[in-house]
DNA sequence: TCCACAGTTGACCGAGCGGTCAACATAGTT
DNA sequence: AACTATGTTGACCGCTCGGTCAACTGTGGA
């Protein structure tokens, strides 16, 4: 702690340094395998006043996920004004690429929460997911979907093509190199989503690009 | 071990009960989360035992993870017979669906070593990327594919809407009740990836639902 | 029958864990 | 200056962990 920067007194800074540093280590190596001390030690102070603070290491790994929760409910708000507009597969598709791509120790961490069973800890779902349903069945209405497939699956096929690849697209660029990266593969989902993968009779020129 | 039916010299029914059950509580807790105690409890022998015949914990690990590997590998050989056949989607994505949803521990273990870091350690993959991929350009120079979009990309998106699923159906079914099966999801997947999300000219008549 | 050897176990070790506690440091109030 | 409340820490507790080891048990061959 010599050259700290950080006030003596000053539980909001330790707070916030100890949430930081308990989310990079609980997203990296799980809850089991991250201890205070490790934590207290990357956040710069004593292991005993992480527990004064938060009360137990249960409840920081709970704060820690409320704040990422309230992370993304910050920022996806914004997008749910367009519940009521059919959905715009590329862009919502961007969004979802962009934000999480930005918060790759949030997406680590949910994964950890979901693979242990706490479903409830999935930020962005259900909103998210009720989202994209909603708007697919406005764009239904309006004749833009097919009406013949069901918008609950349509809704979780995409948000799988979307995660699916967030959560390996590091695997497949070391695999692969330049051929997997965000932008070649937003732009062959939206074509496979939008127009199918059957041979295209009128070539492909009538396209919505934005 | 009162009543217990395995012979008290049996080295290869220890190893064989010290792997399942090893597997079980891996798959269910983590690797940090499980110790030898509460394996070899499971398994009916002591500690020591395991550490006799598995050295230490982190290659009964390994043993564990191989074994799976194994399992995986015994099945999807007999699929790769095929790999000369343009793919057919529906047969695919269910080949995937039953196999997987069949072993659900391999299925949970394999996500948690994922999430590990551990690349490597993914059953199917390479090999089932690299099939799919192959019967997707075979059908592309078939004619039955457009030839606009890129093979290896699609194959991600389709492992993407199996594995996603196969992660998530679970929560699903418990928020949607029956309209989030197996085979609906497969019906909506096929139709979606084969046909394209845009209105169909030809009316819509032949629906799902079996 | 006895022997050599692999299988198996209870007791034990040092380490690290989450959590407690008494003591100390600081800031604000009087 | 003294008091109070809160922030902060080092020392400590009981526990469980992975791993070791000497000792015991059953098996199969000489």
């Amino acid at each position: 702690m010599v050259g700290n920067k950080r006030q003596i007194h000053d539980p909001q800074s330790v707070k916030t340094a100890v949430l930081d540093a308990a989310l990079e280590l609980f997203a990296q190596h799980g809850f089991a395998d991250t201890s205070l001390r490790s934590i207290s030690r990357k956040a710069g102070v004593s292991h005993p006043l992480i527990l004064h603070h938060f009360g137990s290491k249960e409840q920081l790994y709970d704060s820690v996920k409320r704040r990422v929760v309230e992370g993304y409910a910050a920022r996806f708000p914004a997008a749910a004004r367009d519940v009521n507009r059919p959905i715009n597969l590329r862009v919502e598709l961007k969004r979802i690429l962009t934000y999480v791509g930005e918060n790759e120790l949030a997406l680590k961490l949910c994964a950890r929460t979901h693979i242990d069973g706490d479903h409830q800890v999935w930020p962005g779902e259900p909103d998210l997911l009720n989202l994209i349903q909603k708007r697919i069945e406005v764009a239904q209405a309006e004749g833009l979907i097919r009406k013949d497939l069901r918008s609950l699956q349509l809704s979780i096929m995409i948000l799988g093509i979307a995660f699916f690849w967030l959560d390996n697209r590091r695997h497949f660029a070391a695999r692969f190199g330049k051929a997997a990266n965000d932008n070649a593969y937003l732009n062959t989902a939206v074509k496979m989503i939008e127009e199918g993968l059957l041979p295209r009779f009128s070539a492909s020129k009538s396209q919505d690009e934005e």
